[in-house]
DNA sequence: GGCTACTCTGTGGTCTGACCACACTTCGAC
DNA sequence: GTCGAAGTGTGGTCAGACCACAGAGTAGCC
């Protein structure tokens, strides 16, 4: 019943903390014991034990800070969209994952979100509003309107209240972020794409306030699409630029 | 340019690696440099190339193995489902995902998928008939069907040819196993349940062969939402068991 | 008495060196 | 030529040693 873990002295350790965010021992805002009362306890190295709280950090599911007192050490956080994010984009650096699969993903995703924002009333949609504001602005440039535009779509997700759907999107976009950007340099009127954009956002935005959700879906079905394809963006589009950041 | 990475020895690792892959010198199926070449390279100790090989390990972007040969040391494999199913689970056992959410999502997806194969024509789906003929065997307990069924909607989303949404299906199909586990030893007629839910899958299927998107999606959705009502599986549930090995 | 500055303690972060088990490679004995 | 033993390089693990850091405690000064 204890199932054989023979090797692997990490795993021991992961699959301890794991049985113990189950049995609610741990809870995020919980402080785990530090590594060096992990590796006594589990009669591992502390090495070990280090590499299962690095698997965790990468994860999202701890932060670890030095120093001493109650924030210091290793505290469950549980924020899912920076592994989710670190997960998606490796892989699709590695192949695992197609480009195309991740915009088709994107477009399922996306085209949910926004029906149920536009079917269920009551839903908080100010970030929403507040992002098509900042995207009015009229001289940004391509990179500061993609990062606008992230958030948008990313407080869609958000205001349809799942948050593993919002974790998956922020991941997708995180994964394809540097394509992205990569071939907005390909878009040679760049002001009337944006503006573009921009009246595609206010239009799909408006759908979900009327409640459309057909329209809804197939607006923004339309607006990624033909992001996209006047991006150039096909499946083995490569780009050296990494998104940095966010590990 | 460089972005300043100060501290965290193994974020250099990973991000070294992650640049190799981006840039095409690694690529599924090469070999990585071994833990000492890696470390006297970027200039870190060994147990910091560890941390990062771990984590690429968790995230089944590579495969590691003792001894000598071709064969031996850390080699990309770049297996997306392993990692998805590993972050899932955790972030649910970690509260980071409700429950529900992941079975809405699960219901958006799969939705996709059915509706995907039912409109075009040519995918493969001999897996799927193999194991919808299966799962037709009458006496098998609820772990045995319920394993079966997981790899028929596994099936179902490779079949659909997207790589990210079979590996999603796979990681919310294992985040919710214990649950869903849990909840078929609520359901006092078991036999009647099976049968039931073999129909569906057939209707499911048939749907599908016809290239009825619509009636595919409502019936796997009914489909789905039908055994999770049936199975009393609600937001807080709670257990003990974990999924184990796949990691 | 109250405030400042120092020391102390415990934390994660890192490196080094040392083993072990393993799988293949090589080379010698037969 | 064949077979077996020694050699080599790999990941897996542990132990110990530092460091930087942040807070707690304490001594000293005003």
């Amino acid at each position: 019943m204890t199932d054989a873990a023979p090797q692997r002295a990490w795993r021991v350790v992961l699959e301890h903390i794991e049985r113990d965010l189950l049995d609610g021992r741990l809870a995020p805002g919980d402080r785990l014991p530090s590594e060096r009362d992990l590796s006594a306890d589990l009669g591992v190295g502390r090495s070990s034990v280090r590499e299962a709280l690095r698997v965790l950090e990468v994860m999202g599911l701890i932060r670890t800070a030095t120093g001493s007192g109650p924030q210091a050490g290793a505290i469950v956080i549980a924020t899912p969209s920076g592994g989710l994010s670190a997960l998606m984009r490796l892989q699709v650096a590695a192949q695992g994952f197609p480009l195309a699969d991740v915009m088709r993903t994107r477009l399922v995703l996306e085209g949910a979100v926004v029906a149920t924002l536009a079917a269920e009333d009551g839903r908080d949609t100010t970030d929403v509003h507040r992002m098509l504001a900042a995207m009015d602005v009229t001289d940004l440039t391509a990179e500061e309107f993609l990062a606008l535009d992230a958030q948008l779509h990313l407080a869609l997700a958000e205001a349809s209240g799942n948050a593993v759907i919002a974790a998956m999107m922020a991941g997708l976009r995180t994964a394809v972020e540097s394509y992205v950007l990569a071939g907005s340099r390909e878009i040679a009127d760049w002001p009337s794409m944006a503006s573009r954009l921009r009246a595609e956002h206010h239009a799909i935005v408006d759908a979900i306030d009327d409640g459309d959700a057909d329209a809804a879906r197939q607006r923004v079905h339309d607006h990624i699409t033909g992001y996209y394809t006047a991006a150039g963006l096909k499946p083995d589009t490569r780009s050296k630029s990494l998104g940095e950041e966010s590990w």
